[in-house]
RNA sequence: GUUUCAUGUCU
């Protein structure tokens, strides 16, 4: 089962997701890990319905879910946007006493964002304690996308309150909140903040962002100012 | 041996 669990998800890393079905249904005993596995591959590839139908099953089959599988089963829920599901797999997290793993707690924010329940993401993160760089990108990511620029930019700042360092992704994520908001020189200040002030190069993500950020207010200089300047990086 | 977060296009 070791060895099948690896070979499922050598292909689930190749987008094969075929061949790893195949495998997993040539196994004669299943374990949770080669359960999870198949869970994780079709949530991570978009596949939310496969992962909630392969949830149901691992279930009907009485196998015990862990902090792999719900973290796994509620970015499904999130991709698919089925909050009633994602509720109701918030509350077999708490009897099954997974309520307190912080990375399942991420994924229940998270679950929360993309169901577009702005309300359950923030009591959520409320909830957790020992919160991490994740736990902040997911809570600034969601109020990026819903247009909450300045709510978006305090939690960047407690989250440095809070010891926690921004990373690329935190950056990507406040960045397109001021998209959002038109805020072009909040953006081009977090951008230079990134290098000067934690050491981050932007990537390519951040790159776009910014494309966007000023193509959005009609900056067309600057965008090719940006794009001289993104070519001499490399 | 397995899990959670970021840009744009499309779904």
């Amino acid at each position: 089962v070791v060895v099948a669990s690896a070979l499922i998800e050598m292909y689930a890393k190749c987008e094969n997701l075929d061949e790893a079905n195949s495998v997993f249904d040539s196994l004669p005993q299943k374990d949770v890990v080669v359960w999870n596995v198949l869970v994780a591959a079709y949530a991570q590839h978009g596949k939310g319905y496969l992962a909630l139908k392969c949830f149901e099953n691992m279930q009907q089959h009485g196998v015990l879910l862990d902090q792999f599988t719900y973290s796994s089963i509620l970015k499904a829920c999130g991709s698919v946007g089925v909050l009633e599901q994602g509720a109701q797999v918030h509350e077999q997290i708490v009897d099954a006493g997974y309520q307190s793993h912080v990375i399942v707690q991420n994924a229940l924010v998270d679950m929360y964002v993309k169901c577009g329940s702005l309300n359950e993401a923030c009591k959520t993160f409320d909830r957790v304690k020992n919160r991490d760089a994740v736990t902040w990108n997911t809570m600034i990511a969601g109020y990026a996308e819903h247009g909450f620029a300045g709510l978006a930019a305090q939690y960047f700042q407690e989250m440095q309150a809070n010891a926690i360092r921004p990373n690329e992704m935190t950056f990507s994520a406040i960045l397109t909140a001021f998209t959002y908001t038109g805020l072009v020189e909040e953006g081009v200040q977090y951008l230079k903040d990134m290098e000067v002030f934690h050491g981050l190069k932007p990537n390519i993500v951040h790159i776009n962002c910014m494309i966007d950020l000023l193509g959005h207010a009609g900056c067309f200089y600057d965008v090719e100012d940006l794009l001289k300047i993104t070519s001499d990086l490399d």
